[in-house]
DNA sequence: CCTAATAGTTAGCCAGCCGAACAATTCGGC
DNA sequence: GCCGAATTGTTCGGCTGGCTAACTATTAGG
């Protein structure tokens, strides 16, 4: 082991775009090793919560909501119904679409994942008070709708 | 084009990881477009702003730094080499290592995309005070060390 | 009523990274 | 000094996760 010259990232540092994928990284490293545990990967997860929290909807709004392809939640919903996570319902008005809904383990299954990644992420913001914890959110709000102040 | 009802994320936006992930996004997508024009990745144009920051340093060091494996640099640095943009200088004390330094092309490169990203991330944080850009970044410095407070 | 649009699906593809194995070289304990 | 262990860069194969294009079934609309 020998010491060597500590690489610094300075330059990468005055962008916030570094900042937030540095920042986020280490969450989805402990989010990594939850899901692990209940054989769930985070678009699943995601796609999980979307589908509790808007029973009903079809693929191609879960796609939006995900920000994928349509194709993509293909497998997506294959792997959450096939877990018996959710229920791929038909809708009596429109015999091409499904209506998606979480089963109850599905919702049980989410409570459970929710509560440990709000652990995980109260430990990581352990240093922050929660007046910073409301700014941090506003201000990613506030960059993820490209500084519109207006309106 | 039906009016269909919309899908909330509520659930998912209680989570910081999230709001991470989706403002990164945003900004992720402006640095593509900037990086298409100049034929360069996310992780090109990362390793080669380390490089310039620290000029003389071996690869592995470069995959401590961007966090990925040693292998994973070949091929990186390799392509930043064929467009001359860094060099693989011979280190006299360790025959098997390259000291790896940015060439003229590759400083002014990094400069020029570096202008362009700044301007893209002060439209995104035009919404923001000085104030709320610096609490920002101590923000997310905190969680990416996991909210150590002590020492 | 017939064309266009939409929901879901399938198949093939590609980027981007990892992991294991390897040669060359250096380090370290004795 | 010497030999096994560690280190540097490299190659190769593979996996993951998403995309695009093409397809079927169904619905919407002029």
């Amino acid at each position: 082991m020998k010491a060597q010259p500590q690489v610094t990232d300075t330059l990468l540092r005055q962008f916030t775009g570094y900042n937030l994928k540095r920042a986020y990284l280490v969450i989805e490293t402990e989010l990594h090793r939850i899901l692990k545990d209940h054989d769930l990967r985070v678009t699943s997860f995601s796609a999980l919560a979307i589908i509790v929290e808007n029973p009903g909807l079809p693929q191609t709004a879960l796609a939006n909501a995900l920000q994928i392809e349509r194709s993509s939640t293909v497998v997506i919903v294959d792997a959450l119904e096939g877990r018996e996570l959710i229920q791929r319902n038909k809708v009596e008005t429109d015999r091409r679409a499904y209506a998606l809904v979480a089963t109850l383990r599905g919702r049980q299954m989410f409570e459970k994942i929710s509560g440990l990644m709000h652990e995980v992420e109260n430990r990581f913001q352990s240093g922050l008070t929660p007046a910073e914890r409301d700014a941090l959110t506003g201000a990613l709000r506030t960059i993820e709708h490209g500084g519109d102040t207006a309106g």
